[in-house]
DNA sequence: CGCCCTACCTACCAGTAGGTAGCCAGTTAG
DNA sequence: CTAACTGGCTACCTACTGGTAGGTAGGGCG
């Protein structure tokens, strides 16, 4: 926290702002949040905070595009190794796991997202993302094809995985209470990405 | 719609408002709703409404027990079926997606109170569903240990069920773009229901 | 020195939120 | 017939929202 909201010094107060508002978002949704908040977590008034972005709805898409960005860069990555197989099915699993166990706000804001169909923010989430879906969708049917993977609806796999995987980041708090333990602890994390792993392999390879 | 909206005769104006608060605060969550919507929605005034509940936050409160007695009662009811082995499992599986089908917007109000932890709603969410977690858990952990399916962690199981499942019926507007399709159609949730019990024999049964 | 710019501030705006007070029509009970 | 209750209404309150206007301290620079 401390190197967080005074470290002018480190941060610029643009970077602050960006910070705090993906937090405040995440924690309480875009209708959850004033300005106000955010202004008052990185230490200025709102006016100050409105210096730095023309508006609530600017802030918001400006903080969205910090995570979609990263989300590509991390997922593009991962899913153009030249493993193939199970292997590379793993592969991106775990490197999910990672990039969302490392921002487990931006997992949150997407799924507030996701809730309200892309109402606040202007860019469109799903023209970003089908590039991503498609290319699974191709590569899960070429698999399958060629006999490597249990038959299953590409699609339908897919949303599956979707959902089981940012499920357990987007609902952590409520899985803590569930489970009376951090679901979000390193160790955690990694049990719960072994997992995954093991029960999609067990779904997908005979 | 028509014979929701104005039907004054059939149910009681207080059913007409849970009606639409049920609908608003899943559209739009508890922050991003206001009264005037939901009593617009009903065709009369604020304070008309407030004469019905006592508060927004009451109201809410009310609309949630709903959805969670609804559940209890569409799921206990499965999950207590004298079938054993995988026959079980498919049963609560496919009990499920019936519920969340009938109700899509149960499923996002509950998606939405999972990601704010709760704050809004009076219960105590998790209390009211650690007993159908544990006895699932006990149900898998029981049917592994005598063989009948692969062993898997039960906890982590049932919560990447949850997600799987759930995750269909929250983002189904997300999902609606991302396939160009309507996701929540009767076929279309039935071939998904299908998916997802093939995929889970796969995973289960060896 | 004056000039501009950045980054902050206080004070204010209009609009809207949730909630309350009190009035009024219709129905029902005594 | 009247009293009480029900379920609406208008009018109002306070608190807060996003956003703007205008002012100021201070740094860099010709």
């Amino acid at each position: 926290m401390s190197d967080e909201s005074e470290e002018s010094s480190s941060k610029s107060t643009r970077e602050l702002i960006l910070d705090e508002a993906l937090h405040c978002f995440a924690d309480r949704g875009y209708e959850g949040t004033s300005l106000n908040d955010i202004a008052a977590g990185v230490g200025i008034r709102r006016p100050s905070l409105l210096h730095h972005f023309p508006s609530k709805e600017a802030l918001y898409t400006d903080v969205f595009e910090m995570l979609l960005s990263e989300w590509l860069e991390g997922l593009e990555v991962a899913m153009s190794s030249p493993a193939s197989g199970w292997d590379k099915a793993e592969l991106v699993i775990r490197a999910g796991f990672d990039l969302f166990a490392r921002t487990p706000d931006y997992v949150r804001i997407m799924r507030r997202e996701a809730l309200d169909s892309g109402v606040h923010v202007g860019v469109d989430l799903s023209g970003f993302l089908r590039p991503l879906f498609d290319s699974a969708c191709a590569y899960f049917t070429s698999e399958m094809d060629a006999g490597h993977f249990r038959r299953h609806n590409a699609q339908h796999l897919i949303i599956t995985g979707y959902g089981a995987i940012l499920t357990y980041f987007s609902d952590a708090p409520f899985i803590d209470e569930l489970l009376n333990d951090q679901a979000l602890t390193p160790e955690n994390v990694r049990d719960h990405c072994d997992h995954v792993v093991a029960f999609f392999r067990a779904a997908l390879v005979a």
